[in-house]
DNA sequence: AGCACGCCGACT
DNA sequence: GTCGGCGTGCTC
């Protein structure tokens, strides 16, 4: 990066009394600007005896570089992205003529080396290198600082994210030598996309096309991932593919394998430990391998001259990093394609509102296929209203309508059947009890609460809400139940005593069940593959999933709904989906017509209209109350930001681990909202990042917490 | 964040 | 005179 990009220091702090003048000229004369010669007598580095140091701290103001000596026997270790010790604080500060002393050893890179240094006062020196493997290089820095800007954080967290702890032992292997890029693969199944084949060959022939992708249901899309990777390196670039779990990292993997052989690519998943994974990512930045697939973390690995990006199923929460300062796998894809101009390629089953944004901006071209492959690969999809459930004879005995037990029972004489049963502990939103619509304050949109089961409360700008009455049809009932689906489940179970029943969920996930009779119980996001797909499934309580207080509850349930419904064998093949929940239902109709993206289209215009993200940007400022109202009043918000709340924050889901963002034990947390117009995010963050430093510098008040784009904010 | 520096009041 | 209170500001 280049030393424009620096914060200055500021040399107009107070006017210099005359001891520091006098401590300034002896400085100079010990240790001349231009070029240091000595330092406590040790010799320095021939040429460039400078090195610009990111150090390794993430509080924000101290968000800058720092120069450093490089004493001689370090010269030929002290490279541009090497791990450095440096002794850094207040420790040692001007004991006598200069002299430096103390300071706590921490962790830093080196950024770059310089023939000189700006900085007025005289350097210490470098205490020792901690590798001469170069980790950080000038594309993952810049990277990093385009990602701390766009979430207001500090370059170091970023960093802390992006680069892996060292491993000794794994530094010490070399790594292979990279493969001859293997060639351009033939389209295979994507030749069911209108744009797929040519898709390919602009990838293959270096192009960079940017596109979202409707992947049709069924078990093929990991090859074509895989065929979109292996037509990238055909050009003699590398590609980078990051899925939500190592479930999915794993078939992937499979596909590419299967494809090119061992090789190509590694595989960037937590489950291979510290070692191997560290010994992967080296081999990646080496560019001994040029194709990466992995999750989160590996957004940001170090591929040599990248040429795709992908991510897949981009509205999987796991997709968003839950440490300061929060970045989303998407956005800094994006990032990455914007900046280091790759090919750009987001697919899933469903599409995400963001998804939508970026095709209707244009940033993007819409990767689809024609409808009648859709409905041909998708089972056939039928619902049943929960009304429907009351009134059902055979509803009596196992709560379950007729039309559940026939497809059951007729999916499993053809193979193995799905129950999606939704997580217990979803706090359904609270929603008319006529027309289901959610209930939203009058003020700001924003959904409602009843935390003491009686008066309502809006969730973002704390109003009260006296005289509620529904948008959509006027009733002025509301309702909140959860139905104990596990226990149906069960019963189904009970019911069909000659079929085995698994269950696979959050503690035991099942990776696949064969093609046999079986009923398969499981949590959204937990459910197995069938090897031949399965014959029927059934999702169970479409009400509790679509009543989850988020703003995406309805987009999360699609695409929990089209993820399970992927896994059944389409439509010719026999088949059946069978759904509880109200037909009259946005994403339920989105389901039945497998129209994923006319749903987050429609969506999207309607978040336009509210003033929603992500057509506007949002931020959240949690914290102790004091603290947040203390950091709203010194914010400077850009024009016509609007602050919504503080609110209390709802206590964390007991069982659930705790969020960065969730109150400690015992402390109450409050949280505001922050919303700007479209194209005002950058200075929203802007601002939002000074007012931290200025005031954590001060010491000002406990810490707040910054995010941006948060993904739950009901 | 640490941590020393510096400018104010009670002490051998 | 000087020991030490913690308010201020810097860290290459």
């Amino acid at each position: 990066m280049s030393s424009e990009d620096e914060r200055p220091t500021g040399p107009d702090a107070g006017a210099p009394e005359q001891l520091a003048l006098i401590r300034e000229s002896v400085r100079k004369a010990e240790v001349p600007r231009a070029r240091p010669r000595t330092w406590r007598g040790a010799a320095l580095a021939e040429e460039l005896p400078v090195a610009r140091v990111l150090v390794n701290k993430g509080v924000l103001h101290l968000d800058q570089f720092f120069d450093y000596a490089v004493p001689e026997e370090l010269d030929a270790d002290a490279r541009p992205g090497v791990r450095v010790r440096v002794r850094f604080g207040a420790g040692g500060r001007n004991v006598r003529g200069g002299r430096r002393e103390g300071g706590g050893l921490i962790d830093g890179f080196i950024v770059e080396r310089r023939a000189e240094s700006d900085y007025q006062g005289a350097l210490a020196a470098l205490a020792h290198v901690v590798s001469p493997e170069p980790v950080l290089g000038p594309e993952l820095l810049a990277l990093a600082r385009a990602v701390a800007d766009r979430y207001a954080g500090s370059l170091a967290d970023v960093i802390q994210l992006a680069v892996p702890p060292r491993n000794g032992r794994a530094e010490a292997k070399a790594s292979p030598e990279p493969l001859p890029p293997p060639p351009a693969p033939a389209p295979g199944s994507w030749d069911r996309y209108e744009q797929g084949p040519a898709f390919l060959r602009a990838l293959a022939d270096g192009e960079a096309p940017r596109a979202v992708w409707t992947a049709l249901p069924g078990p093929h899309w990991p090859q074509e991932i895989a065929r979109a990777v292996a037509a990238t390196l055909a050009s003699g670039r590398g590609a980078l593919v990051v899925v939500p779990d190592g479930r999915v990292a794993a078939r992937v993997d499979k596909a590419l394998t299967e494809l090119l052989g061992a090789g190509h690519h590694a595989l960037l998943t937590a489950e291979s430990g510290p070692q191997k994974r560290y010994g992967q990512w080296l081999a990646v930045r080496r560019g001994s391998v040029r194709a990466v697939v992995g999750t989160r973390a590996a957004m940001f690995a170090p591929v040599t001259e990248l040429g795709l990006a992908v991510v897949w199923d981009d509205g999987d929460s796991s997709h968003s990093d839950e440490r300061a300062p929060f970045p989303h796998v998407r956005e800094v894809l994006e990032l990455r394609a914007a900046r280091s101009g790759c090919a750009f390629l987001l697919g899933g089953t469903s599409c995400t509102v963001e998804a939508a944004q970026l095709v209707e901006s244009g940033w993007a071209l819409p990767l689809r296929a024609a409808r009648e492959e859709y409905r041909a690969a998708a089972p056939l999809v039928r619902t049943v209203g929960d009304g429907e459930l009351e009134r059902d004879g055979a509803a009596r005995t196992a709560r379950l309508p007729s039309l559940a037990w026939q497809t059951v029972r007729e999916g499993l004489r053809a193979g193995p059947v799905l129950v999606q049963v939704p997580r217990r502990g979803y706090a359904p939103r609270l929603a008319c009890e006529q027309c289901r619509t959610p209930a939203r304050c009058g003020h700001c949109a924003g959904p409602l609460e009843a935390p003491d089961q009686h008066d309502l409360v809006c969730a973002w700008c704390g109003r009260e809400e006296a005289a509620w009455h529904c948008a959509d049809c006027g009733s002025r009932r509301l309702r909140a139940r959860i139905v104990g689906a596990r226990r149906t489940a069960e019963e189904l179970g009970r019911a069909f005593p000659d079929v085995p029943v698994r269950t696979s969920g959050r503690d035991h996930i099942l990776d696949s069940v064969p093609d046999r009779p079986a009923l398969v119980v499981s949590t959204p996001g937990a459910e197995p593959v069938a090897e031949g797909g399965y014959a029927a499934a059934l999702l169970l309580d479409g009400w509790a999933m679509l009543g989850r207080p988020d703003l995406r509850a309805g987009e999360e349930a699609l695409r929990r709904w089209t993820a399970a419904a992927a896994l059944v064998r389409g439509q010719p093949e026999g088949g059946t989906l069978v759904i509880v929940a109200e037909p009259t239902l946005r994403p339920v109709q989105a389901l039945v017509r497998w129209d994923p993206v006319g749903y987050a289209r429609r969506e999207l215009a309607e978040r336009a209209e509210l003033g929603f993200p992500p057509v506007s940007r949002m931020a959240s400022v949690t914290g102790g109350a004091e603290e947040v109202a203390a950091f709203l009043a010194a914010v400077e918000l850009p024009e016509r930001a609007q602050v919504l709340g503080p609110v209390p924050v709802p206590r964390a889901a007991p069982g659930r681990p705790r969020r960065a963002w969730d109150a400690p034990p015992g402390e109450t947390w409050e949280r505001a909202l922050i919303r700007v117009e479209p194209g005002r995010g950058a200075a929203l963050a802007t601002a939002l990042k000074e007012t931290r430093a200025t005031r954590t510098a001060r010491g000002e008040g406990g810490p707040v917490l910054v995010r941006i784009d948060p993904l739950d904010i009901g």
